[in-house]
RNA sequence: GGCCGGGUGGCAGAGUGGCUAUGCAGAGGACUGCAAAUCCUUGUACGUCGGUUCGAUUCCGGCCUCGGCCUCCA
């Protein structure tokens, strides 16, 4: 079966057939540095992390690039606002999000070029746009003529009438069509500005984009991605102004995460249900949070909840457990990856149904009698877990995760009290045994008494 | 107003024109010093009204309902 997409400018699920399949390239649009990253933004982070460990197995070469925008109003904003420079600011969201991209288990991406160090290309091409009569000056802007491109609009699906109809913001007086927008603007002395032959100014948000892409991967090139809220205006401009300036198609499968909620509403800072990644990791395991993400399809909506949280680390406590039981034993066939696992993958990114496949995975592996069938399910459990960027952290520190600033009982108190435990029940003082079961059990621990010994984990 | 995507068992969440995932939670059983874990068994799910069909949760249409987008929020 070959690998299956749903093309957002199609509206339906395609093949995907690289342009070259020696050199799969994808685009994701990437975050834009004057915050920490928040919950709605880790999904398409995860997301598209996946479809990269996929497309891995797929393809010999693949690669991937990831932007990150650090010149925007939101940035001059926030900057001066924290009374910090501009660099400062955007140096250290850009650590923090990289922090946190880890904690997450997401591979970076081959690429990640930074928008302030590609200036240069996007000029040349508001040039070219200029040149070809797709683009107009006026009052130290540059705007792109969006009447200049008939099928303007088609990646969004709208026409240009229901855009005129639709518009709600005041139009800028120097637009020609209400529908242009801005590829450079000018800059006041102080704000971060280049010069450019239209005097000293900074880019428009789009540009960076088609800039980008078309410097690692091609005018051309196979897949971008990026949540489903850039599918306009963003995606739809950068779509224009590629195709505008290079005469070439752009993207060939574009993929859009849905939107994220939180405990069934829209995520919003006046709505207190507004999470940072960082606040999450302090409360659960970054893996936790990973699997939460999955087990919804990466086109619907995604509900963030307390509880759905809850479950994931319920579920990875199942898959650890199975694992845990086999830890003494060599895994077997670990680089092959499951029928089944990779169906669902192939299509459309199906993690859900690849997370189940999973937990059959889990139940085949507790279910093994013989030394060999468990090796053999080991490794088909641990290379389902690879591509899907889970189950790779050493058993024994999943179960002993703590949350940030937690008082409990440190590691070797636990030791301590099982060991006491352990020498009671072999006096035969159960109530002495019982006793200290229940201090850990107080404290969160959960103790599971074996052939000969005794694990313990810490409950959620 | 225009456009888009949803409504599945107690919960989350896939999927399918007939054989009805998966996990959590619940019930019963096996195992266990007690537990935990594990395994086995179990639960008349598909918003609503019509249509197509031998048969629809799955296809088509209307309706209800939820959410989103409509110029810079992933």
């Amino acid at each position: 079966m070959p690998l299956m997409l749903y093309n957002t400018m199609s509206r339906r699920k395609e093949a995907f057939q690289p342009l070259d399949p020696d050199r799969v390239g994808m685009y994701v649009c990437g975050p834009t540095v004057y915050d920490c990253a928040h919950i709605g933004n880790a999904r398409p982070v995860i997301v598209f992390d996946v479809l990269y460990r996929l497309l891995k197995r797929l393809y010999p070469n693949v690669v991937y690039v990831r932007n990150i925008t650090d010149v925007d109003d939101k940035i001059n904003a926030r900057a001066r606002d924290n009374d910090e420079t501009i660099g400062e600011l955007t140096a250290r969201t850009t650590q923090a999000f990289h922090q946190d991209a880890a904690a997450l288990n997401t591979l970076p991406p081959d690429i990640e070029p930074r928008a302030t160090a590609h200036i240069g290309h996007m000029v040349t091409m508001i040039q070219t746009l200029l040149a070809k009569g797709h683009a107009y000056e006026a009052e130290g802007h540059v705007l792109f003529s969006v009447p200049s491109m008939p099928d303007y609009g088609r990646l969004s699906g709208r026409s240009q009438d229901e855009l005129i109809a639709g518009a709600r913001v005041e139009v800028a007086p120097y637009k020609k069509d209400p529908a242009d927008f801005v590829l450079w603007k000018p800059s006041p002395g102080d704000l971060p500005g280049w010069d450019s032959p239209w005097g000293r100014g900074r880019p428009g948000w789009h540009i960076e984009c088609s800039a980008m892409s078309s410097e690692y991967l091609g005018v051309t090139f196979d897949i971008h991605g990026g949540g489903q809220d850039l599918v306009f205006p963003h995606h739809e401009n950068e779509l224009a102004q590629s195709v505008c300036a290079h005469g070439q198609p752009f993207a060939r499968y574009w993929l859009h995460n849905g939107y994220l909620m939180v405990e069934g509403e829209k995520m919003s800072k006046s709505l207190g249900n507004f999470f940072t990644v960082r606040d999450l990791l302090d409360q659960a395991p970054g893996e936790a949070i990973r699997l939460t993400m999955l087990t919804t399809h990466y086109h619907q909506p995604f509900d963030w909840t307390a509880e759905g949280l809850r479950q994931s680390r319920t579920a990875l406590d199942r898959l650890y457990l199975a694992l845990r039981g086999v830890a003494g034993i060599r895994p077997e066939g670990r680089d092959e990856l499951p029928v089944d696992v990779l169906a669902a993958l192939k299509d459309d990114i199906n993690t859900p149904m690849a997370i189940a496949h999973l937990h059959e995975l889990a139940t085949q592996l507790n279910k093994a009698v013989t030394t060999a069938e468990k090796a053999r399910c080991k490794g088909a459990l641990l290379a389902a877990g690879d591509v899907l960027g889970l189950l790779q952290q050493d058993v024994e520190a999943w179960f002993r995760w703590t949350p940030t600033g937690s008082s409990g009982l440190d590691d070797a108190a636990v030791e301590a009290l099982v060991q006491r435990r352990i020498d009671a029940r072999k006096a035969k003082d159960f109530a002495e045994a019982d006793r200290i079961r229940q201090e850990l059990a107080d404290a969160g621990i959960v103790l599971e008494d074996g052939a000969g010994s005794t694990a313990w984990r810490r409950g959620c």
